[in-house]
DNA sequence: CTACGAGTCCAAAACGTTTTAGGATTGACA
DNA sequence: TGTCAATCCTAAAACGTTTTGGACTCGTAG
């Protein structure tokens, strides 16, 4: 594989005046030896050894992804928006997908090795909802440029977030515009677990209870919850849909039977999709649908699921451009995305 | 971030002698030494720069995963076998997820900059079943080890593939076990234009008839396939849901209806499921049906779908095996994983 | 004739590591 | 006393870049 070296030779000039051509600053050498130098360049399929370059400039030109597999319905679209964020930068993505605490810790070892330039990182949660590692992120944020996705447990370090609450406002108000005035938030049981601080493992559920709130409040109405256990034996997503499924006799039950219900996610609103054919109901003319996260379950139920799409594209392009601003020693802030509303079949107009 | 210097200098010896036993030559050394440097290393929380490492070893100790975004959904299992494969080497996975030929390209080119090591690439297959990158990577195959997987288009390149000519024989044999005598493959229409050449843009449909028709021969029965149109349209998934429904009265329509259906993917299944509620037929009363890849739609169908899952952690860690033994200047041959039968409930004894 | 500026180019050092080849010191043995 | 081997260590080179601080040659103005 040629070297400067071997360009310089072959154009019978000096290995800096081939490194500074190369590198663009054309103007300060007499055009005839810019050509030369290119064309050899050109024609030896000269590559730069990246290596060699990280020594010399102290920067490794690697950024890493450190991402908890809680995500893995997300991974590919987080991957492509860091990709695509990454451009034509110099930059290419380290990746590593950890299972919890202990590999975090390794995978973080393996970063400060290589001497990536940035980190975009997914806290890994433990079952009590404490992290672990945040003492060696915490740590290692003084010294290269991080940036939070998926969660904010890091003080100090810009995060890019899905906002939940906006999701759960959203979903309110699209099904408020359609007429409704009986709204139900349909949610797991620990869903107000992580009302005291903020944080913690069940956050998500909490933000988007207090977006419905907040939807409702402002159009006059008061919050109505149903919430359904979730065991922790089988299969996470056949919890929800069961989950989903057996509210719909508390939601019958009431006192005042809505007409529609906004859920905490897909599984569940398809569990309550399939409980209202078996009791006869008729989605969305009896009651409509809001489901959340748009992924394969959403677009293939019958009818298809109303539901707001998880932005996972734009937290990897969000925080790979937060990350290169950091890199180059920008400060930079937090930043919120907005789920979007995919109308499908699973809402229409309120009947009377 | 301290250097071999810093060591050498605090534990006054010189720098080769600071690298040796770092590496874990001890025996030419000291004792007394050893044990000093090695105290003085993790005293200043000395870590390697793989970047001078790099350099002078003229090794990069990345390993590069090409992946068209067409393998979205395996993505993150893939990731986690690589990275479980890679385990506590000295490798790291560098990450490219391509939307087609052209980004292929580039990602190519990037991965020659950092001079990987080696090449697990999953190739961008056109509309038209060609494959554009297929020249430079076979220049490239002969520099650099690669490993290919989910096809098989670069000639001398050893491969991992999912069997799927296995799969249909699996799914097929389970049924015959559970005494069905009538059994029909639904697929879509382009399953047999692979046929010519054993390649192709169809490839897997075309296997996986293959194996239905084996395991039915092998049992003394002739193939019987129903095939749906895919328009191009609208969300894969839902073609296939589509479609599998719209089989549904070919299924009945035929000379003799079947007992089992084995489906070319969940989504068929899922749809073929649904159609059958519809119609009042019982499964898998009146009707087994197995599906393929297992995904987030088979587990949460009612009832939950008897199928086959990808094995897409062990397609990312056995071609990362694979690879290693390359770098380590063996060679390697492809291999064929097969997919694991998850019998659920959507199958069960034919019903006399 | 000298001085100076513009236009081109280059020598040498530096980045942090590993490797090769050998140097220094010691003790044992002839 | 000199030789040999063993033990412990190091000097120097190399990997491929980029950067710094000039050097050299013209032409032109003082």
């Amino acid at each position: 594989m040629a070297r400067l070296k071997d360009i310089a030779e072959e154009a019978g000039v000096s290995i800096p005046t081939v490194s500074l051509i190369l590198s663009g600053k054309t103007q300060e050498f007499n055009p005839d030896t810019c050509r030369r130098v290119l064309q050899v360049a050109d024609k030896l399929e000269y590559r730069p050894n990246i290596a060699a370059r990280s020594l010399q400039q102290q920067k490794s030109f690697l950024i890493a992804l450190l991402v908890s597999d809680v995500n893995a319905t997300l991974m590919s679209d987080l991957l492509r928006g860091v990709f695509r964020a990454l451009g034509d930068t110099d930059y290419s993505p380290v990746v590593f997908s950890h299972a919890g605490p202990k590999e975090e810790r390794n995978c973080l070892e393996r970063c400060l090795e290589r001497r990536v330039d940035g980190l975009i990182v997914n806290v890994a949660v433990e079952e009590d909802g404490s992290t672990d590692v945040s003492r060696y992120l915490e740590a290692v944020a003084d010294e290269i440029p991080i940036v939070e996705i998926f969660g904010h447990f890091l003080p100090g370090v810009p995060s890019v977030n899905v906002d939940f609450k906006a999701a759960g406002r959203d979903a309110t108000r699209h099904l408020i515009e359609l007429g409704h005035r009986s709204i139900v938030h349909l949610t797991h049981e620990h869903y107000d677990t992580a009302r005291g601080d903020g944080s913690g493992q069940h956050f998500d559920a909490w933000e988007r209870y207090l977006g419905c709130e907040e939807a409702l409040q402002h159009a006059g109405m008061a919050p109505r919850v149903v919430a359904h256990p979730i065991s922790g034996e089988i299969n996470v997503a056949q919890q929800f849909v069961r989950g989903g499924a057996g509210c719909l006799e508390s939601l019958l039950g009431g006192p005042q039977t809505p007409t529609a219900v906004v859920c905490y996610n897909d599984f569940e609103a398809y569990g309550l999709l399939q409980a209202c054919r078996a009791h006869g109901i008729k989605v969305p003319e009896q009651l409509s649908i809001v489901g959340y996260a748009d992924g394969d379950v959403a677009s293939i139920s019958a009818p298809p699921l109303t539901t707001l799409r998880i932005p996972a594209g734009e937290v990897g392009s969000a925080s790979t451009q937060t990350l290169m601003e950091l890199i180059d020693g920008k400060t930079a802030g937090s930043r919120l995305l907005s789920s979007e509303l995919v109308v499908r079949r699973t809402t229409g107009p309120v009947s009377r």
